[in-house]
DNA sequence: TGACGGCTCCCCCGCGCGGGGGAGAAGGAA
DNA sequence: TTCCTTCTCCCCCGCGCGGGGGAGCCGTCA
């Protein structure tokens, strides 16, 4: 009997990218897709899958909502995982507080994603124990962040860029940073100025301040 | 190359037990046992074991002080897998961030403590994510490293310098600065040199980031 | 009374930073 | 193929930044 999968996001991409990495195992099975939280419920019904993958960034309805609405849906429901692009998503706080049972990285390796969903599946209790579980649930949440989070998504940077704005972040000036990544300080110029657009920051300040308001970068 | 442990804990009999459950597996190879923090950095540098299995609850030096040290103690640290009796034990927290890796309790059956055990030496970044990390520095309270903030108190701040580090976090550039706080931009760049040399900074973004890790400003 | 620290302001000077251009190479998409 | 993005490097130029000085005012404390 395979470990069906039930995939939950608005972007197709994404979708077709989790999709090909979890089909490529031969134990599991991706037996249904959504583009939103409203879609999952009737599908859950169905489907019955033994674990969710759900985005927490929908429309109409969100990965928090939906978590709580599947976890209601049926008697024995499925495993949540939940699907971010940054670590410090308020949402995942807020999907954790719904009662998901593990969350994952969107940059994370296939290896990773596949692992992840076995895990889950097999209700391992080292992802969000009752411990973290309790954290979550403690926390004060609604920091404000999101607007820069929300910046730093729309930014849109490159690989390269944000290696800069990793190392600006880390207080090294661009000759410093040219000679971490091997490249020419004009380079770097160019990737600042780059990142510094897309950002709409005026300065490198402004930048790291942005880099650590949208938890591009964590304190510690 | 087998996976090595260390295994730390005051009850001999905790250890023998992880010891023969490990040891049961032929890639898995107990290298050392310490019963206490204190006697664990000589070995972790001795023995470069790849896993430390520590308890958070010992004598003269307890978990969180010794992983803080193991971290420390070498330029490739092991990872460190906290064992615990209780879920809501408050210095899983404390370890947690002092930089452990993962977390398992005692009750744990065989096959979850092989698991966890293979998970953070994997460096399975689904045990302890930075989000997860935050989490627990955010229910602790105090903010920011403990190494920044002794540097920030160190620096001595007197009132006008802290209130222009203030605004240079909100990225305001000097002359900014100076119009918010109604004195002039000499005055402002008097202030912020003095921050500068207080922080041991070399520039303003240097300071800033040193004003977001010591928990002087918070994102959010 | 003098000494000291904090806040305020001023000067000169070097330089890194950032803007505004341009341009070639590599690789993927249409 | 062509088009586009990304990464790489180069030029010039203005300016804010930061260092190094100095100095006056006003409190507190000895």
């Amino acid at each position: 009997m395979p470990l069906t999968v039930l995939l939950v996001d608005d972007e197709p991409l994404v979708r077709a990218g989790l999709r090909a990495v979890l089909e490529a195992q031969p134990d599991i099975e991706v037996v249904g897709e959504a583009a939103d939280g409203a879609a999952v419920i009737p599908l859950v019904r169905r489907l019955r899958p033994d674990v969710v993958a759900m985005d927490v960034r929908m429309p109409l309805m969100d990965g928090i909502e939906a978590t709580h609405a599947v976890l209601r849906s049926v008697p024995e429901p499925p495993k949540i995982l939940v699907v971010t692009t940054f670590e410090n998503d308020e949402y995942v706080y807020g999907a954790l507080r719904a009662g998901a049972d593990g969350f994952l990285l969107k940059r994370a390796r296939p290896a990773e994603i596949v692992h992840a969903v076995r895990l889950v599946a097999e209700g391992d209790s080292l992802l969000f124990p009752a411990a973290v579980r309790r954290l979550a649930a403690e926390y004060g949440k609604d920091s404000g962040t999101t607007e820069a989070r929300a910046a730093m998504e729309r930014a849109a940077l490159t690989g390269r860029e944000a290696d800069v704005l990793r190392l600006m972040a880390r207080g090294l000036a661009n000759a410093e940073i040219a000679e971490r990544l091997m490249i020419g300080t004009e380079t770097v110029k160019s990737h600042v100025s780059a990142v510094l657009a897309k950002l709409g920051a005026r300065d490198r300040t402004q930048a790291v301040i942005a880099a650590y308001e949208s938890g591009f970068v964590s304190p510690g």
